[in-house]
Parts: structure tokens; C-alpha cells; sequence
DNA sequence: TTGTGAAAGTTAAAACTTTCACAAGGAAAA
DNA sequence: TTTTCCTTGTGAAAGTTTTAACTTTCACAA
């Protein structure tokens, strides 16, 4: 079991997992070989194979691997045991999108959302009441929620960021297109549409050419 | 001027180009150097220099990068001379969402909506009138739009990016949760939204070890 | 009980990316 | 003009990730 695992390996994990629902659903049976996954996931399967090798060791030889054994595996490896409180900061058009987006997952729930125009302030999404976003560290606290999705124009963002942080926010998935600091035990992970839709574009340009 | 650039130097272009047009802005001269680059990106200014290396000299030495030059150029590589089109499939949550955030862009321009609810259907989103995704070929292909967003559920995603290939869209942003097969001369960039989660849940348990 | 086939797990090599350190070269001052 | 200063651009090394090939192990059948 290596120390550091790429973050590429993480990621294919998280898309085994969704493969493995899947087959769980339809037609496939209790075994599954890493060629099954390869396939279902567009990738080798000597690369399923060496992802779950970080992990320890989770099939049969010559047979393959449990289906349930290996999503069960795969859950407690990424931490995904027990649902996740999740707050949103920001609802705009994104931050309104990932509450509605969350609400039909599980594994994720939203507990509360933040803005601070007084417009929007105490109006409902769903079941969810919006907060002002001054009262994010203590409400956020309170709630021991971990994980808070970002979605504020980028000059707010870092403002944001340090009262979740102060409310024991562990993970945040920002939004904003700006890098932002946290202290080292709290993780971002960034989405940036503008720059997914610019490489598209640089890539367009590119085949063109060649 | 190599013929592979690695990704993640085109997505720092990007942000190299959101840094130079906030510093155009505000405060800055005419000239900027990339240690000014690499300080807003977060980075180190060796990797702005090798980055922009790839595809040309653009600096002068002892002295740095004229702004405006510098940023043309960027924007030349990138393929973002002239604005956009984009259509966007699937008008949920996100698919609502970042046709209000794209209209809030410069550089890119929603033209069409689709979505298969006889319920949207004819409905209107700001200036988009959502249309049926019966006709997503046709209408792509007379507007000439490049670029597709695909926001639908996972089982109808391949249908959907098939008639946008048809309708001769050359990048696709996919929403959905399922590996697209295209011809070789179209790209596909994914946002996986609950992957980035999973991800953060991860991190956030192996931290807590460590 | 043993041999065989099949697929997992592991090791080694290749490919790719980042980092480091410095030579090259232009601008400004002497 | 010459010297000094400064920052770019880049070769080479280090580090990382992916790919492919190999070895091990298990299940099953003979």
C-alpha cells in the first residue's frame, strides 16, 4: 500500500465505483474481472489492475474480483462509509445548479446554502433555507459539515473560503477561478469552466491543423 | 515550438490570460514579467517561462512581457480570437446553469438550447428558446456552433454527442457521468462533478490519518 | 492429487512533466 | 562604447505516471 497515490488513480476509482452500481443493476453477476471495468471505462486493464494494487489486494487469481466485496473496498478507500453533509456558498445560477444536482445523488447532502444578497437571504431551494453568508463559520460549525461546494465571483471567494475554514470545513470544491489559500489540512479542488471550455477550444484549433 | 504541449500547460495559459486581463485592469503598466505571472497563478515563474516557451519567445530579456502582446498571443494559441458558439443539451440544473453563466462571458455565446421535455420544449431561457433534441443536427449544423455543452442523463448522453457530431461540432464539455465515443477529429473535456467529490472525501480521510 | 488455464498482482521500462540552474542577450547606466 | 544588471529561454536532471511484460496464485478438471 504506497503512500502517495496519483491523483489520476483516485479518480478512476471513483468512476469503478460508478461502473460497479451500474453493473450491480443490470444483468451482471456477483464476479467481475478487471477486463470488465477496463472495458466499461474506455481505459487497459492492466490499468485497473495496478489502481486497485495501491489499495492491497481485493480479487482471486484466475477468477477475478467479488463485485460487492470490491465496491464495498472501493467505498471505504475513498471515505465515502456514511453520507456527507455538504454546504453551498454562492447561489447563482452554479451554486442553485449543484444544490439540485445534489439533492439526486446519494452519498451527498446538502445542510445549508449562503448568499449575501438580502434579496435572496431567507427564500428557500428546496428544502433548503438561505443563510447569510456572515453566519457561514458558526452555522457551518454547528453542523460539522466537511465539505462546502464555492460558487461566488472570484473577489469574494477567498473571504469565503477563510469562514469556512474557521467553521472546520475540510474539503472545498471552488468554482471561482481564482487559486485560493487554506491551511494544509484542508483540501480544494478546483473547477473551471471557463478554462474547460478554452482548452476546448485550443484544441479544436489544434486538430484542425494536424 | 513543440508539437505536444502537455495539458496542464494549456490550462495555465488560460489562467495566465484571466491574470493578464485582471491586471490590465487594474494598476498594472504595460509591462509584466513571470515572476508578476506566477505569484497571482500560485506557481513558480520558471514554469510560466517554459510554458509559454512551447510555442514561441514572447518576452524580451532583462525585462519581461509587453501586456497587450502577451495577451493576444495567449489568446491566438488558444483559439479564442473571435467569440464562440455554443449550443447546450439539456436543460436541467446544470445545463440552466451554464447558460446563464455563459452569457455572463465574453469569449463565448450561447446560440441554441435542447432538451427532449415535452414540458421545456418552446420555453425560453433569457434569449434561448429551448428547442427539441430531435433537431440537434440540423440546428447545430446551420448555425455552424463549434462547441457543445452536454448536460443530459448519463443513458442519453452517446445519443446526443451522435447528433452533435453530425451537426459538425468539433468539442464537447460533458456533464454526464459516462465515457462519450467520437471520431477522432472531435474532443470531449469531462466535469465530473461527483468525482471531484469523491475525490474530496478521500483527500479529506487520508489527511485525517496522516 | 496434480496439471493447466486464466487472471491478479508486481516489476521494469518508457513516456511524460516539472524543476533547477545557467547561458544568452537586451537595456540602461557609466 | 563598454560594463553591469536583469530576466528570459532552455538544456539537462529529477520526479512522476503510464504502459507493457512478467510472475504468481487460485480454481477446476482430469
Amino acid at each position: 500500500m504506497k503512500d502517495l497515490i496519483p491523483e489520476a488513480t483516485v479518480r478512476r476509482l471513483s468512476h469503478y465505483l460508478r461502473c460497479i452500481e451500474m453493473m450491480e443493476k443490470c444483468c451482471y453477476g456477483a464476479n467481475l474481472q478487471s477486463k470488465d471495468l477496463a472495458r466499461m471505462c474506455s481505459i487497459s486493464d492492466s490499468v485497473v489492475r495496478r489502481d486497485l494494487s495501491y489499495f492491497g489486494t481485493f480479487g482471486i487469481k484466475g477468477v477475478g474480483y467479488d463485485l460487492k466485496r470490491l465496491k464495498d473496498s472501493i467505498k471505504r478507500i475513498l471515505g465515502l462509509a456514511e453520507k456527507k453533509k455538504v454546504v453551498v456558498v454562492g447561489v447563482g445560477n452554479i451554486g442553485r445548479a449543484l444544490i439540485g444536482y445534489l439533492s439526486s445523488v446519494d452519498g451527498f447532502e446538502v445542510v445549508a446554502a449562503f448568499d449575501n444578497d438580502p434579496q435572496k437571504i431567507g427564500k428557500k431551494i428546496g428544502k433548503i433555507k438561505i443563510e447569510d453568508a456572515v453566519n457561514i463559520t458558526p452555522i457551518t460549525a454547528n453542523l460539522n459539515a466537511e465539505i462546502a461546494v464555492v460558487a461566488v465571483p472570484s473577489d469574494e471567494a477567498q473571504k469565503v473560503v477563510n469562514r469556512l475554514v474557521k467553521g472546520r470545513v475540510k474539503g472545498i470544491l471552488n468554482f471561482a477561478l481564482v487559486p485560493l489559500k487554506v491551511p494544509d489540512n484542508v483540501t480544494v479542488r478546483y473547477i473551471e469552466l471557463l478554462t474547460e471550455l478554452e482548452v476546448l477550444t485550443y484544441n479544436i484549433k489544434k486538430r484542425r491543423k494536424s
